[in-house]
DNA sequence: TAGAGCCTGGACAACGTTGTCAAAGGCGGC
DNA sequence: GCCGCCTTTGACAACGTTGTCCAGGCTCTA
């Protein structure tokens, strides 16, 4: 028989509110909250009987309404490519640090490289009110952003620059280390480079192809368009594209990767060749040193770190005009790129 | 001078609400909320002007006051222990495509292992009001989410089972994989066999111990505890412990690694040895193929997704009794695990 | 042409919290 | 013993949305 006479308990689905808690407790609402928060002036009796209702009840403060009153989320969210990218997870672990260090919580996805999923993603972390927005393009017109900019969300571009918006933004410095890897492949006396990279829309890919003529254009050296492969990084196409610039009449002697996906596969490729063909990628692997790979290596925790300080400083009232960090690259020698050309070829 | 008889303009800092956006376009309330919501029961005409108003103010609705209306956030979190760990970023990558299938958002964050640490994100996700959870635990006592539990929030272990609570896990299996691998190491002549791993309080690290055991026992080979090193998986303690077990009068023939950090580290502190150990790692890693790593493969992305589906499962209302869900390991033979003990050794 | 019924639109309360403000109670000083 | 001040507490509105319910105007039929 149920003992009419007991305090409310907790019921399976029913979430207690502060309601409940000062009711059970015998206080006032405000009170309640008080003690939630850590307010002063609540008697340490009063706070006792608060603290039992509170663990009698199994009650938590809800978020939403809090986030309703008050205004400020402390979260922030960030889109990225793809959240199981070696590269972007040392990133979103950043990114995640520094949030924590702040206070707030973390929302993130992966756009897939796809504009429409990239805007729809941002703009659910809009409408959940998120302080603040990290975004790793995969559009090229943020324009969309505008009004929630303009609403006060503080937004940060990551490893590539906003699309036809004004907006603070952190990159590598993919020209750069795209034509300091070529000139690399160039002084080990290579003068048929080919380039394997990622579509030319992703703003990465073209700095990093724009690096590769450079760098062959100031050694004076002609570059032959079938040596240029700009697509997808699936391993298939790569695979194919690797192949193809590696047969024909007159063959290249060198491969620059565009990036860490188009490394791997080009390692597994080259692998099987029966010739060895020198290789530089852009973008550090987990055990390359053990494979004698040689890369551009960025450092993507720190392109977060940066990226998430920034964006922390805008939350915290900065408003100088926005601006764009551009962090270095590294050349690491590890082998595979100070191979020599094939004697005769 | 300002044209007061203009419409109400975008401000910054300003949020326009469904209020606002009646105002402007001379309606109810509700009947914004209905053309947000592309409820019927607008006519096209007034839609239209909702429509203009709503571009024109760049509103957007505002989710957390809509969260706490209707009581759900089409949100889920997830804790797990590194979001930047290679083998976590795959599972993190398939939670995020279910979660995105069900339209819900995924909010995360890295406990690093630290049990305070897991609790206070799970009950943080749990504050903002989460529909489900998924948890990666490192601590061994899970009672803090009971009350959670209670009020409805669906909650799914990963890699690891709860603590002192029932509740759905998906697991890989640990000891029957560490077994398998172990197992290959005796069939290849091994009798002298270290397992390195991870510390002890950790599910997966002490089942693979087990394994190691089993397989051992199972072969009628004894075990010197010496051989045997469970500890923090950074590099410089993996490595001190690798050269261990290789040193001494009797040094092992061949090293079992307990997961993707230890196998890591291995490879590079045997690559420098003189002579040739035996490998076989727990996890798979990229370019292990390349490297000839044999390993006990895991699929993580598997592991999320098989979580993340039942999470979802539980959100439409199942409510069988907790579940232990086991996905099988691969042994992947590359070269590493086939090597034959050093003659003589 | 009147009445019935349907379709569109709006007023209002509620979700759970926090900020504002005022009341009650205790205590010290005169 | 009374006044005033400070401390503790609680009542109430508001945050922006959605669900409920009702009103008004229209069409269709008898």
């Amino acid at each position: 028989m149920a003992d009419t006479s007991r305090s409310p308990q907790p019921r399976y689905g029913a979430r207690p509110t502060m309601k409940d808690v000062a009711a059970r407790a015998g206080v006032g609402l405000k009170t309640v909250s008080r003690v939630v928060n850590g307010e002063p002036g609540v008697t340490p009796d009063t706070e006792r009987r608060v603290r039992e209702a509170i663990t009698g009840l199994g009650f938590r403060r809800n978020d939403s309404a809090r986030v309703l009153r008050k205004g400020r989320t402390a979260s922030v969210g960030l889109v990225l490519e793809d959240l199981a990218d070696p590269f972007y997870a040392p990133l979103n672990r950043a990114v995640e640090e520094v949030a924590r260090d702040h206070g707030a919580l973390l929302i993130n996805g992966s756009s897939a490289e796809d504009p429409e999923r990239e805007q729809e993603l941002a703009l659910a972390f809009c409408a959940r009110r998120v302080d603040g927005l990290l975004i790793i393009p995969a559009g090229r017109d943020h324009r969309y952003l505008e009004p929630e900019i303009a609403a006060g969300i503080a937004t940060v571009f990551v490893d590539r620059p906003a699309g036809l918006i004004d907006a603070d933004a952190v990159l590598s410095d993919s020209m750069g280390g795209a034509r300091e890897g070529v000139a690399h492949l160039i002084a080990h006396g290579h003068r048929r480079i080919a380039f394997v990279g990622d579509q030319p829309r992703i703003h990465t890919a073209s700095e990093r192809l724009r690096g590769y003529r450079t760098a062959m254009a100031e050694a004076g050296l002609p570059v032959d368009e079938s040596w240029v492969s700009l697509g997808p990084t699936a391993p298939e196409h790569v695979r194919a594209e690797v192949d193809r610039v590696l047969s024909g009449p007159e063959p290249v002697t060198a491969v620059f990767a565009g990036n860490n996906r188009v490394t791997v596969t080009a390692v597994r490729v080259l692998a099987e060749r029966p010739h060895p063909v020198a290789l530089v990628g852009f973008d550090d692997l987990e055990l390359a040193d053990l494979l004698g790979i040689t890369v551009i290596a960025q450092d993507a925790a720190r392109l977060g770190r940066t990226a998430a300080e920034q964006l922390f400083r805008r939350l915290e009232g900065a408003t100088e005009a926005p601006r764009q960090t551009v962090l270095p690259t590294r050349l690491v020698a590890r082998g595979s790129g100070e191979l020599p050309p094939r004697p005769g070829a």
